[in-house]
DNA sequence: TATATTTTTGCACCCGTGTGCAAAATCACA
DNA sequence: TGTGATTTTGCACACGGGTGCAAAAATATA
């Protein structure tokens, strides 16, 4: 077979060819595509014309070496169980992509795989790296600071106090006093918190702020439960442990749980193993808002972060050369439904 | 401030560091990090000492740029309601990155935004795209052929038939067939069939096939209601509007969904809006077996499709240098649970 | 030890664009 | 029309590594 192109793949124009089309540099027309560039509309627009006519656009790879600034973030995700994660990634490539953000989504698969795949998003070269996962721990987030050259190491969604990291996230102590007042004032007294896998200082905060808070109002320190995930199904499995074959007077009034993929769990299992109803018999407090939370089934009393906001504000972030201290926590909104 | 760098950023140091650290030439070094490049045994693990003491990774910008091969391939989602989607990317980021691919995301916003999520995509050079969303119609696809670089474009968990276009799915037609098989020997007559949104001709697969089926078998055509897209609270709508009212004899008694995002949100509306209990008044089948369906909440009975074995297809895809038609269909497992 | 064979290493050139500056072109105004 | 101010354009050099081939080194063979 002879040497024919597919011409569909367009695999080789380049700003010279552009650039010899129409009789200019290849510089101008690299400018063309630059926003804010010197260069007469004129001449601009002739350029475009041209390169559309011949399917050139810039390669950003060549970009990206040349200018060492990539607009790719590394996003590391190491917890799909948890359906927020699903609205997490979508606002987030959402918003960094209206921007001129592109995102390389890192699946985490464990723990141990955490400073692979951080090295591996430092071989691209990404401008930053998102953590959205939970499975990073000082020695991971020490390993991604050190010997790796992202510009900005950003915590979203959790509160981190690591110095050499962005912390992008709720404002969970205001928060978890503000579902600890609302629990307290429909006439709960005896809350069960469900709390997530324990692996990360942030995490213990909003358990923490939540025994505090009670203690401080009743005297009385909350039982609690801890799931090794945040997986609905490892949920049920802790609710039955715990639960099943209590006496009722020992039975909690109210399951106030970390977040909704754990709530989502033990109201199934509230519901569909012990017989019980929701909230009559128990009630339930989630955190997070997944869509799931609407449903009619679920109808779950949670608590909404601020995601687009906190995206934007991430924008703001990645595309600032300052060198301050840019953590900040957000407020968000307790969304009442029935479940308590 | 006077130039000091802070030795964590690391952010230089090439493989010309290396090579000067050890007296060998940048070719050796990098010859080193590359499997099967012909270097002994001995320098190599002195490149790989040094490397490591300095830092040193291989700069995949550069490589992809050298090389026109970036093992880097753009995932193109726009479905985030439909929590399969999240099963997806979970199991193809995973098996990628097994095998040394790297994903970019990219949200296609919105139907009109797909050509530019697309050009987004090809200006980073991916080496495939793969669609896993519902918006992409065959406009959108040439344009996406047309004047682009990519050497692939997968279109993944669908069946699409376009030429130029590598089509990796289960199976629909015995799938379909296999769950009409199911639901008329359970002794189901009444069936209702909720299909999605009529946005691309191989979403009709499903709804055809099991029109056709049945019609074979009991000579009529079910009743079908049909969903803007897959997007459990959108169900709960329809089917709200589709069976509010109606007398019992005219129920359906069981509804055949497209899949488990659509029958989830049947469900919903089924047990806590109508008050009607599953299977015994209705039962519902889906498709995809997302999580949830093993919630004791809904115990749905569905098809599971062999994702991993898809993915690992996927991967021999991307990897071959073949010019031949590489579309295959997958068989699933239709998995039975108490919801029909 | 000399020669043939194989393995290992070095190198010229290329991938496609950004940066800062100097040259050229255009414009403003007397 | 001439001069200076301003905009627009061109260019040398850099970014970091891949490719194929030739030179050099190591090994095998006689």
């Amino acid at each position: 077979m002879p040497d024919v192109r597919r011409p569909n793949l367009a695999s080789n124009i380049t700003a010279d060819d552009v650039a010899e089309a129409i009789g200019v540099s290849r510089w101008t027309v690299n400018r063309a595509f630059k926003k804010d560039a010197s260069i007469s509309p004129k001449t601009r627009s002739k350029v475009m014309e041209a390169a559309n006519k011949l399917g050139y656009v810039p390669d950003l790879r060549a970009a990206a070496l040349a200018s060492d600034r990539s607009n790719l973030v590394a996003l590391l995700v190491d917890d799909f169980a948890n359906p927020h994660k699903l609205v997490m990634m979508e606002r987030l490539t959402r918003i960094l992509r209206k921007h001129g953000w592109d995102t390389l989504l890192v699946n985490t698969l464990d723990r141990a795989d955490a400073g692979h795949a951080i090295l591996n998003a430092s071989q691209r070269r990404v401008d930053a790296a998102i953590l959205i996962g939970i499975q990073f721990d000082d020695e991971v987030l020490e390993t991604a600071l050190h010997a790796r050259r992202f510009h900005k190491l950003i915590i979203f969604a959790r509160t981190s106090r690591h110095p050499n990291t962005i912390s992008i996230a709720v404002d969970d102590a205001s928060a978890m006093q503000e579902i600890t007042g609302y629990v307290a004032e429909h006439g709960y007294r005896r809350p069960l918190f469900l709390a997530g896998p324990r692996t990360y200082s942030a995490h213990l905060l909003r358990k923490e702020t939540f025994l505090g808070c009670w203690e401080a109002r009743f005297g009385t320190i909350p039982e609690s439960a801890e799931v090794p995930a945040y997986d609905p199904i490892l949920a049920e499995q802790v609710v039955t442990r715990v639960l099943t074959g209590r006496p009722r007077a020992e039975m909690p009034d109210i399951l106030v749980c970390e977040n909704d993929a754990l709530a989502i769990g033990a109201i199934d299992v509230i519901r569909h193993k012990l017989g019980l109803r929701i909230p009559e018999d128990i009630a339930v407090t989630g955190f997070d808002d997944v869509p799931q939370c609407q449903s009619p089934n679920y109808a779950l009393t949670t608590y909404r972060q601020p995601l687009t906001e906190m995206a934007e504000y991430l924008v703001d972030v990645l595309e600032s050369s300052e060198d301050r201290d840019f953590d900040r926590a957000f407020k968000g909104k307790l969304i009442a439904r029935t479940s308590a």
